[in-house]
DNA sequence: TATGCTGATTAACATAGGTTAAAAAGCAAA
DNA sequence: TTTGCTTTTTAACCTATGTTAATCAGCATA
């Protein structure tokens, strides 16, 4: 908890020191406080956010301003509209932080110029997306095949820290189902005697 | 409708006719009949699948026997399970054909090769990944957000080709409901006086 | 310590969509 | 054309989850 850019270049995707120097000149970083936005629907999402600190969360709201979670993103995770950012469109969604949170900016050439300048970080960045494809393909696996309980469950033993950090409302958001929807399930797991963590 | 993998190089990522020939050279093709298999639960996914003609479908089954669409793949998508493709772990997807179809198959060192090749085949290749993220977050949204009906709207809108070429069970195995279900939301629709196409 | 505010829980009731079973409709082979 | 298999539809009933509304708990601030 806690894993600087830095790090990340170095440790995650063996970008050598040099590298790893010229690549930092390239991005900038922000502070958000808790409850404070990044980005907010009918913007277009200018960055690509490295969380280094904290955590956020991209959302939107339907037409009766419910909130949906698309993804959270703690410590040494990226998060952004690819819609918005890609082709320059506004965007639907909000990012939010949920706790005081440092973000690596990444602006639109980053990618390109980060993999002339290195390999190493080309192929681990193009490793990333294919890991976000393969998160994705099994969330929507779920929520087309299990029910409310399993897709809790799931996400108790993939997220165990989230549990402790996001409130359980939008936890909630994010599985698909209400709060109190989310409530009566964690009753009924508790008189089957199961307990988190 | 009949899109050749050459045409998709030229046309789409503007890739240039020496490369495109070069490019070329890296891949084979295979017909498979409808009904056949592409792809085994339990076998590694070798190749990543170009339709240049026909129509596949990713799907899995529960401990039920029960089959969930993940993706289908009509003419100029790409499919396969990257999760086995680049792990080398074994598959929990099958790869069937709902019609006759024609596929070029990418190898696992295609995509680096066919990167150093061409710029513009990186380029788009990238774009390509991109894309799916989108539809990956948008399928989520609505999955998590929208009703049954409203669901089988969005796939008409989207995909009215798959609507003819796949059957009704498929489909709801896609949207996440049953084939009953689906066939009272067609109902359902029909009374409000909807038309299809 | 009182006063809010936000989040979590509970309970009663409502409903979308699942389940089961059967019938109907298509379609292909004999 | 009959037979058999697959797909779609229909209907009765059931259940998971949503809805509404109220209470409760935690936490911050006056």
């Amino acid at each position: 908890m806690e894993y600087t850019f830095r790090q990340f270049l170095e440790e995650k995707a063996n970008v050598v020191s040099d590298q790893v120097a010229e690549i930092m000149e390239l991005v900038s970083f922000q502070e958000v406080k808790k409850g404070e936005s990044l980005l907010e629907a009918g913007k277009v999402c200018d960055y690509i956010f490295f969380v280094e600190k904290g955590l956020l969360r991209l959302f939107l709201f339907n037409e009766d301003g419910v909130e949906y979670t698309i993804q959270f993103a703690p410590e040494s995770w990226f998060i952004g509209d690819r819609d918005s950012f890609y082709f320059n469109q506004s965007s639907i969604y909000n990012i939010d932080a949920i706790e005081d949170t440092r973000v690596i900016l990444l602006a639109k050439d980053f990618a390109n110029k980060a993999s002339e300048i290195s390999a190493n970080f080309r192929n681990y960045n193009e490793f990333i997306l294919q890991n976000h494809v393969r998160q994705l393909q099994k969330r929507i696996s779920l929520l087309i095949s299990a029910s409310a309980e399993e897709r809790y469950l799931d996400f108790v033993k993939t997220y165990p820290d989230l549990l402790l950090r996001a409130p359980q409302w939008m936890i909630a958001s994010y599985l698909g189902i209400t709060p109190q929807g989310l409530s009566r399930v964690r009753r009924e797991l508790a008189k089957k005697n199961f307990k988190p963590g």
